[in-house]
DNA sequence: CCTTCTGATGTTATTTTATAACATAACATA
DNA sequence: TATGTTATGTTATAAAATAACATCAGAAGG
């Protein structure tokens, strides 16, 4: 793994001991503590291969990463944000993505990018009453 | 309508009459033509406002926005975007969010906010096959 | 009528996010 | 060793969004 490209490693290990989503320029900082001359656009192109090997998702709602935490790194997961404490959950689910697609059979549009996210209170935050 | 935002009319006119989703800026530009000292700030503020009242709808996938088409000002819509000409399209679906609220149901998790957006190709552009 | 308060709007400056464009390096292959 | 190809580094800038504060317009009360 990470034969594509010098950096992968070290961005996800930095997106998996992250609790919460991380901005690229988050990334960078961190990584700026052993490599003090790297650059935006290295990061910006490690973090478009590792989303587009499924290693991590780009939460749009949030201009943010998160560490793909499933097995199967699956491009089409749901994805709910915890409004409160930042959590990130990735659900798998053929219900939703069938419903998707009896949506667009009527329409003719052919998809090859979903974005599914939820944004919310997690189950944790929700039971603080306050 | 319009009495909280004195430009809401003038935007939504704008993301009305454009075939194409329009960002902050481009929105700007427009204004200008008429209001050339108009500011990032205004926009946002307006964009804002029409997004909440589901009369505009931001596509985070884009970080761009158009005018809701629909008649149920409604923020769950299933947006379509064809990566080739750029139309848009809402789709307001009961079966989607039925399934979304099945997913959820197990984790505990209360949406507030829904963003469904899905790229490909629609149906016109699909036919021709270049 | 004038004062005061409030919320909308204007203004300036800056922050945050992302990419263009080009230079260099690393490596394979002829 | 020359040559092409792809990854990486570098500089600069573009694009998107917001913070912070100033001003204005209208309501409410005196």
């Amino acid at each position: 793994m990470g034969r594509k490209n010098r950096w992968s490693v070290a961005v996800l290990e930095i997106l998996q001991t992250s609790e919460q989503p991380m901005s690229a320029y988050e990334i960078l900082g961190k990584l700026r503590d052993k490599n003090p001359k790297i650059a935006p656009p290295t990061i910006y192109r490690t973090l478009s291969d590792l989303v587009e090997r499924g290693r991590a998702h780009r939460l749009e709602s949030l201009n943010a990463y998160i560490a793909c935490k499933t097995d199967k790194h699956d491009e089409s997961a749901v994805i709910t944000i915890c409004d409160d404490c930042g959590v990130v959950s990735e659900h798998i689910d053929t219900g939703v993505l069938d419903a998707l697609s009896a949506v667009i059979a009527n329409s003719g549009f052919a998809p090859s990018r979903h974005v599914i996210e939820l944004q919310g209170v997690c189950e944790n935050c929700g039971h603080e009453q306050n």
